[in-house]
DNA sequence: TTGAAAGCGCTAACAG
DNA sequence: CTGTTAGCGCTTTCAA
């Protein structure tokens, strides 16, 4: 009541504390500390007092020691490539697109609530997807989100191989029999050929992502296949990267080529972005001299100006699946390996 | 030789069976994976060869459990705010921001080489942050990196009284004895006002960030000071909250209210793309009639058009000496609070 | 230089 | 419904 005892070490009190606290066993706290039935009401009000007056909280490696549970999963954004430059500019590319944003907060907006906390991690060397195998293989996270940029990405594979619950951003290029969530792209595309033509635009075009990435490849079939009902066989196409620049590089290549373009099917917002800034320079106005629509409905799409009418792929959504999923598999380590498929939508502003 | 005997539970190996292939014991065999001297060179080998043969890898709950240390840190963004509502897109848009994603992007260039890995948190309710709080006391992670976005964040403060080894992204509001990185802005400000005296630029103005925020304060007074220092004690300041559209919006009203303005500093990327957006609606030239400084040298800066001239931040370079000065404090944990002051550099492009 | 033995803090049978 | 008893896999004195 008057002064502290110098205590000489606060160690964190142990379940042993609380058990002699509230004079009980260890057992029993443990018990009610992990809300199991059973428990006498009088007795777990005692144990609940003693936990709030020791402060106690429970040690997390003690814990995962016998459950073989750490809580934790890992999120690994993986490129292919064998090495990588001293200066590789890959983290921050990655993660700074909004893309990766948009996936962080879908997983931790279903893993929060769970008590679960995504570990960020990247595989885009040989050495790096080691290390995310080995991390695995440790113990450290109970499964694993991938988000792969690459369409030769060996990522998957290894961790199909290591026996790692694992849940994939996207349908791998090649088949492996690995859960994932993708966007139905083709119909993505179909959405974009359909607006255009009910806009009345006729010499549309497309600039496409990497042909290597499924995705890339759906988005523009969709899109063609589409046009082509409405009558229209031939569409123009330039690959990009799905970066700003290769999309104004490739819409000032679509102008040279096809001057008379009147609209463009461009596979993601940055591209578009981009497209936006080769066809000014080229003098046309959007959307009456060239309709644009994008894809994905990032938040570039909301800076550009105009504000661009574009294929929205529900990132949070589908991120909050990849992650209900990857629990599921940790639940149940036989789990069939599955796929979710989401469907976009099409946002109309003003560029389309 | 010929067939595998079906194994019924490959359980991983354990330090026991590295031992006993290699005619050791444990303790043995936990020196040579620690690296511990006193080992004959001989033994060595045998059993880096057993734990070759067996595939052995620690397991980290086990060490955790008796070495007090996770190899993990927090890395937490955090907002103020209490509740939250239902659908509060801070996630999305704190990561989202092109800022977060360097910041994950050094942290993640300093840990991984020392085998360390960040866990993502976010922290913009009182729960959320009694987790983070939580997360900590239960050795979930050994330390935490804290990005606030909000001059009245409690997290500091609960950090420190946590006593969990912390460093900030930028100096706090309040005055907190705890570690931060931060940049010299008034600096900044100045290195922005100086380019635009000397681009003969005479009737400049400022759009500054949130002015609750030390980086907003001191980019503004920055570039004020300096702007006296020309003799230009008079700059029209209108203060925005870091957002594209408020930039936008800033420079609208800037415009309607001093409509010969010659040239901008606009306190960061996003804003000034909002700004150019106003201007080019204003009928004015970037930079003809009207130069523009950003702030940061963000991804935006480069997809403006023009490209923004901006005062870089290294933000890969202050955000892994944030994850250099943790694990200092980490290893010393009486360590006293210091702070890493970076300089900016002012980066010509073609908006100034 | 090596081995034996004692825990780290917790959960999970198994009795009672 | 509660307590006793084994460990989980590792590091780390302490002896030899």
């Amino acid at each position: 009541m008057s002064s502290e005892d110098p205590q000489p070490a606060p160690a964190s009190p142990t379940l042993e504390d609380v058990a002699r606290v509230a004079g009980v066993s260890r057992a029993t706290v443990s018990r009610v500390i992990n809300g199991i039935r059973n428990v006498d009401p009088e007795i777990q009000e005692k144990v609940r007092q003693a936990v709030a007056t020791t402060g106690y909280v429970p040690n997390r490696a003690a814990r995962s020691l016998v459950t073989r549970r750490t809580g934790s999963i890992a999120l690994v954004v993986s490129g292919a490539g064998g090495e990588g430059g001293a200066e590789d500019p890959f983290p921050s590319r990655v993660f700074g697109d909004p893309f990766f944003g948009r996936v962080a907060s879908g997983v931790l907006g279903f893993l929060r609530p769970r008590g679960m906390h995504p570990v960020l991690m990247l595989a885009e060397t040989a050495e790096a997807r080691e290390q995310v195998i080995s991390y695995l293989r440790q113990g450290n996270a109970d499964g694993a989100l991938l988000v792969s940029t690459h369409p030769a990405d060996p990522m998957p594979k290894l961790l199909v191989d290591a026996g790692a619950p694992a849940v994939l951003f996207a349908r791998p290029s090649r088949p492996t029999p690995i859960s994932y969530v993708d966007l139905a792209h083709r119909t993505g595309g179909a959405l974009a050929a359909d607006h255009l033509v009910s806009l009345g635009r006729r010499r549309v075009a497309t600039i496409t992502g990497p042909l290597a990435l499924p995705a890339g490849q759906d988005r523009m079939a969709g899109f063609q296949e589409a046009m082509a009902r409405h009558g229209h066989p031939y569409v123009p196409v330039v690959e990009g990267n799905f970066t700003h620049d290769s999309g104004e590089a490739s819409m000032q290549r679509l102008l040279a080529e096809h001057p008379d373009v009147d609209g463009v099917f461009v596979a993601n917002d940055l591209m578009a972005q981009g497209a936006l800034v080769a066809l000014r320079e080229g003098g046309r106005r959007i959307p009456e001299d060239v309709a644009v629509i994008g894809f994905d409905d990032s938040s570039v799409a909301l800076a550009c100006r105009p504000q661009l009418t574009t294929v929205r792929q529900p990132m949070e959504d589908m991120a909050a699946e990849m992650a209900r999923l990857l629990l599921a598999h940790i639940e149940e380590p036989d789990r069939r390996a599955t796929s979710v498929i989401f469907e976009p939508v099409l946002v109309v502003r003003q560029s389309a």
